[in-house]
DNA sequence: TTAGGGTTAG
């Protein structure tokens, strides 16, 4: 490469010798290396400016890398604007702090900058970032003028310029040229292989991406991921495993992506296995854990994993904290909602990022806490359909069907679409507060949303005819259903009858019931209840309800929409 | 004549 010409510039102020000479400078750039932290960054950096070594060129392009690293191009920035002439290396480290996370704009302008003032033109150091930047933004037409400067300065065949390409045109989906492009590659390495492989699965191609897997060379730990991640995404956990297995060193994105599998395919016990096998666990591993019984409907234990996290004082981050608030709305307890929130705040979790907000809202409405949740809901600058839901529910739940309502002409009269998940909130709505006439519009509403209603949406349509003592146009709504009615449809039905003590219909319910799930204990209960009622205690034992309590919560729809959550 | 900069996975 050529040498720089700030080298034997007057205004570099530290010679070559002096590198050597400099003990300070010596020092600082052992500081640097060892350097974990943007805290620690700062403090060098302090010390850098004390010490007058702001022009190193060495230091500052140090400086420049560790600004990468931590995420801070504003301050990688700041320190390069003080340098009087920085040469084509400490450039390329600049462009380098911006990549990963500044604008594409302000990357194409640092980039143009870098051209009319570097004394030596870009080199094969000053496009892998460029690109990389590209490939973020997915714009194919900055990233193809690029491509053609590239070959104007005669860089296409540096391998890491080459793949820096293969990468921009698989992450603009571009995967046939990504693969031209690859096959032209006078040089490859790992990194390369791996780009192409993980274009193919991206699109969707495992054969063509496990081709290549087998045909390479030599893989990476994140070439086995990339496949592993590949499988799991697309559902064929038996091939990530096999892969999983055979593959000689795993870190921790190796066991994340199988767990995270496991637990969103339900099998919560081979994900707690690899779990507890994983020997470096990160912020990653503790997230895919926590939603996944979260998700599971098992928020004991999600909150114990959580527990064990928070005992080895690993800070959350916003994922853990979703994971913890869904866990929570769940367990309904407000003492332990009112100890999450602040634990969010002490934190330092942004909650005004769209998914924390309306976790944190939904835990709040579901645990009681409805003051809360409609403060937070108010600072929302604009109001989402998630959000609305929770409210709603929050409303419903505690018995203020008509301000559930309320909030959904509001949320209209804002012109949100509602999906089919407002629907069975405002329906569960109608159905706590007794509104029958009300249900049955917005039911007849759906329409309009061009949403078919599903079992949930009938279930709360029977439990809102049953309540009001509708029985036979609650069955006979049942028997219309298109689809097959589930349990929490039949046991919303059999809880009216309950209510109403229908002891034939009763019969004829639960005959359905047991046949549909023969555990539920509840669907027992209620029958009990029924005979029990009606002074027919001969019939009560045949059921075996002893054992249980005479809480038929079980049945009503509730139980099989309460978990909002899971829907989003 | 040595230092300092670049591409891939959840």
């Amino acid at each position: 490469m050529t040498a720089p010409r700030s080298a034997s510039s007057s205004a570099t102020a530290v010679s070559k010798s002096s590198f050597y000479s400099s003990p300070s400078a010596l020092s600082v750039a052992s500081l640097l290396s060892s350097c974990r932290s943007l805290l620690g960054l700062q403090q060098i950096h302090a010390h850098i400016v004390r010490k007058g070594l702001e022009q190193h060129p060495v230091l500052a392009t140090r400086f420049l890398s560790l600004c990468a690293a931590f995420s801070a191009p504003a301050y990688a920035s700041s320190s390069f604007d003080r340098i009087a002439s920085p040469n084509l290396i400490t450039w390329n480290a600049l462009l380098g702090a911006h990549a990963r996370c500044s604008p594409l704009p302000t990357i194409v302008s640092l980039f143009n900058l870098l051209r009319q003032r570097s004394p030596v033109p870009p080199d094969e150091f000053t496009f892998p970032s460029l690109l990389s930047s590209c490939s973020r933004s997915e714009e194919i037409n900055v990233g193809s003028s690029v491509h053609a400067t590239i070959l104007r300065c005669g860089l296409e065949t540096d391998v890491f310029v080459g793949t820096a390409l293969v990468d921009f045109y698989r992450k603009c989906r571009e995967v046939g040229a990504a693969r031209k492009l690859f096959d032209s590659l006078l040089l490859r390495n790992e990194v390369s292989w791996t780009v192409m492989i993980a274009g193919y699965l991206s699109s969707g191609d495992q054969t063509s991406a496990r081709s290549l897997f087998d045909e390479m060379p030599k893989r990476n730990v994140v070439t086995w991921n990339s496949m592993i991640d590949g499988y799991v995404k697309s559902g064929d956990l038996v091939s990530a495993r096999e892969l999983f297995d055979e593959m000689p060193q795993k870190d921790a994105i190796s066991y994340t992506s199988l767990i995270d599998g496991y637990a969103k395919a339900g099998d919560l016990a081979s994900a707690k296995f690899l779990f507890e096998q994983s020997p470096d666990k990160d912020l990653f591993s503790w997230s895919a854990m926590i939603s996944g019984f979260a998700q599971n409907g098992r928020p004991g234990d999600a909150l114990k994993i959580f527990l064990e996290m928070h005992n080895l004082n690993i800070k959350p981050d916003d994922h853990i904290v979703v994971g913890l608030l869904s866990a929570c709305s769940q367990i309904g307890s407000l003492m332990l909602a009112k100890w999450v929130d602040s634990y969010v705040i002490k934190n330092g979790i942004d909650i005004t990022k769209a998914h924390v907000l309306a976790a944190l809202i939904d835990m709040n409405a579901k645990c009681g806490n409805m003051e809360r949740a409609a403060r937070l809901f108010e600072s929302m600058p604009s109001k989402d359909l998630i959000s609305y839901s929770s409210l709603m529910q929050g409303y419903s739940i505690h018995g203020a069907g008509h301000k559930a309502l309320e909030l959904f002409s509001q949320m209209l009269e804002e012109g949100l679409l509602p999906d089919d998940v407002t629907f069975t909130v405002v329906l569960t709505a109608c159905s706590y507060a007794g509104l029958v006439e009300e249900g049955k519009k917005y039911f007849e509403l759906m329409n309009k949303y061009r949403i078919v209603p599903s079992s949930d949406h009938y279930a709360c349509m029977v439990d809102l005819l049953g309540r009001a003592g509708r029985l036979k146009e609650a069955y006979d709504l049942i028997k219309s259903m298109v689809v097959e009615p589930h349990a929490g449809a039949w046991g919303a039905l059999l809880g009216a009858c309950k209510i109403h003590g229908d002891i034939e219909l009763g019969e004829v319910i639960s005959k359905r019931l047991f046949e549909l799930e023969p555990t539920n204990a509840g669907n027992y209960v209620v029958l009990s209840n029924i005979y029990a009622v009606a002074d027919r205690w001969a019939d009560v034992p045949k059921n075996n309800s002893e054992q249980y309590s005479l809480d038929d919560k079980s049945v009503s729809p509730r139980s099989c929409v309460k978990n909002w959550h899971g829907f989003y």
